[in-house]
RNA sequence: GGGCUCGUGGUGUAGAGGCCUAACACGCCGGCCUGUCAAGCCGGAGAUCGGGGGUUCGAAUCCCCUCGAGCCCGCCA
């Protein structure tokens, strides 16, 4: 007999024999009816053994959870005062007729019901993929991947693997680094991007790549961020930013109806970077809903609260969000905590027909003849700072009353990012990456005033969350030896670390262009989970540990004999 | 690299100087039970409180070091 999936018995006829092959999710023994709940990919259902089959039953009173069996039975529709509606497949029951124990369950490590800890389930990940929402967010997963390949390739893109162990590029993020044993005191870097490769290939006439790259970065880790992550990485020759903004538009449209059945509604808004900082106090908005920042300086210019009628003075601003319910004291306190140690001056009014809520001097506010009833939250400042930091509150107050819809998606386009950015060094630092092709199109412009350069970056961001981002690439040798030279390089670096890709640019490299989709993020959002891990089959912990393999771990002693060379090489050599 | 929080049976938590001979729930073992829905009821086993050092008459509890986890900043072109 074939063996049912859980999910496909609602489609046989009653009273057929079936067989399905799963997992014990739970054992209820009556005494002389015994229930057994069995589970697959696709679900669970009810089996069940009666008294007539004393043999039978007592092999049932012996199966514990996640026992791996095989039941044969006849799949049967529950008597109506037996059925659970508020149950999966509360409507229907298998009547085992012959149980084989495929292989017998230790007693479980944890918890499954309960609420273990993030190392707990990553040590038994498989348990915990058996058990939890993992096993459906893989499934989604998949179907991510394969409707955006799918996609791509009706688009004419090509897929191409280009090597995880490449060169070491000093910049950007820190690489993992690879000894090479046959040559004593070299090593590879693993990939951070494709980047470099794929500009190659547009070079070598490919016209159009994409990829499911792998990227490997040995940087500090947050909740949201893994050593090794997937990038949707795709390039196209003889385009322009309209032609990747309508397919990424296509994309995402085919993906959500695909994989969510949502109808996602195209063309995306756009916004400047300098739009997005001043509107949202974020390069990231989240655009689910409005609350953008106004300007609120010229009703402090005569104001009687000294605090922010001085910054305003001295050509700083107040600015803020206002919403029409006023809030009660415990909000504001809860807004307030959220703000302590951020530096910034900020103030919150809430007025409503009977009562004055501030953190501030009230006697002083409440003459204040613009305030209308509601809730303002106000930042008194002159920078970059103190707008992000409005963005950081206008999240806050979101949440906190309830404006954050379910089921939205709101993408948009966040363009025209400063091509540069002084660092901590006070050099400067390319603000996406050096290979962007800045708003001019010769060298001496990028070198007259770099600072001023806008990048034709884009960025795109979906409910906050910065889902992708490229651009349109430097494909004149000129304007990239320009670039590198703004960001400080000799010529000599230059020449050893990018003299190929020079050259290869000067070879007949076509205009082209790019973007990377962050597939852990979308796969985060297509499943509605709220961390990486939830759809990634074995996450990394923060500090880089695999709890199920032990990984990282210590050389074994053929390897140290093996490598010793390798970095006694290393340490005496280089720079 | 910096700041904050946490570590107690297999799992999740309570206990915050003596009431601890360490409590509770789930799980586990044994028993009862013919229709349950994470079944119920009765009984039982299981932790020297992450590791090391110190303070104290007395430490799970206070202090120092260390290991591990979590959150944040730096970092992630």
């Amino acid at each position: 007999m074939n063996r049912s999936y859980v999910g496909d018995l609602r489609s046989l006829p009653f009273n057929s024999p079936v067989r399905i092959c799963g997992w014990v999710q739970y054992v209820r023994d009556f005494g002389r009816v015994v229930f057994v709940v069995v589970k697959d990919r696709t679900g669970i259902v009810q089996t069940y053994v009666s008294q007539d089959d004393t043999a039978l039953l007592a092999e049932a009173k012996r199966l514990s959870p996640d026992d791996v069996i095989c039941v044969d039975g006849i799949l049967r529709e529950r008597p109506e005062d037996m059925k659970k509606p508020d149950v999966e497949n509360g409507d229907i029951e298998i009547e085992a007729k012959q149980i084989n124990v495929l292989n017998r369950c230790s007693p479980l490590p944890y918890d499954v019901n309960g609420d273990p800890s993030d190392i707990t389930r990553l040590k038994y990940r498989y348990i915990d993929i058996r058990h939890s929402g993992v096993l459906r967010n893989l499934q989604i997963r998949s179907r991510a991947s394969m409707a955006i390949r799918n996609y791509l390739a009706a688009h004419g893109f090509v897929e191409v693997e280009t090597p995880y162990l490449t060169k070491y590029t000093p910049g950007g993020a820190r690489n993992f680094v690879v000894p090479v044993r046959q040559q004593p005191g070299k090593f590879y870097a693993l990939a951070e991007s494709p980047q470099i490769f794929k500009q190659i290939l547009m070079i070598s006439g490919l016209d159009k790549y994409f990829q499911f790259a792998r990227c490997f970065r040995d940087e500090d880790l947050r909740a949201d961020r893994q050593p090794e992550f997937t990038q949707v990485d795709l390039e196209a020759s003889f385009i322009d930013e309209e032609y990747i903004y309508g397919l990424i538009e296509g994309l995402m449209k085919q993906l959500f109806m695909e994989v969510l059945g949502v109808e996602i509604v195209t063309p995306f808004p756009r916004l400047t970077y300098d739009e997005a900082m001043s509107l949202y106090g974020t390069d990231k908005p989240d655009l689910r809903f409005e609350l953008p920042i106004i300007d609120f300086s010229e009703n402090f210019k005569s104001s009687r609260f000294n605090a922010f009628k001085s910054v305003v003075e001295s050509e700083g601003f107040v600015k803020g969000l206002y919403w029409s319910e006023p809030l009660d004291r415990g909000a504001l306190k809860a807004l307030e905590q959220a703000s302590t140690g951020s530096g910034q001056k900020f103030l919150f009014i809430s007025k409503a027909e009977e009562s004055f809520l501030t953190n501030g001097p009230k006697s002083v506010l409440v003459e204040e003849s613009w305030l209308q009833l509601g809730t303002y939250v106000l930042v008194a400042g002159d920078s970059e700072r103190a707008l992000q930091f409005l963005g950081e509150l206008r999240l806050a107050l979101a949440k906190h009353i309830g404006l954050i819809p379910e089921g939205r998606y709101a993408f948009v386009w966040v363009t025209e990012r400063p091509m540069f950015e002084v660092g901590e060094d006070g050099n400067l630092q390319a603000a996406h990456h050096p290979f962007t092709m800045p708003n001019v199109t010769s060298p001496e412009e990028v070198l007259e005033n770099p600072l001023k350069l806008r990048a034709r970056a884009y960025d795109i961001v979906l409910n906050g969350v910065e889902v992708g981002g490229g651009s349109i690439r430097i494909h004149r040798p000129e304007i990239q030896e320009a670039v590198f030279r703004v960001l400080g390089l000799s010529d000599e670096e230059i020449e050893e670390r990018f003299g190929f890709f020079l050259n290869a640019l000067s070879l007949g490299a076509p205009p082209h262009g790019g973007i990377a989709l962050g597939f852990d993020r979308l796969a985060m959002i297509l499943a509605g989970a709220d961390s990486l891990r939830e759809v990634i089959a074995f996450p990394k912990t923060k500090s880089g540990l695999c709890p199920l393999t032990g990984a990282p771990s210590e050389l074994f002693r053929n390897q140290k004999e093996e490598l010793l060379p390798v970095f006694k090489a290393a340490m005496e050599g280089g720079e």
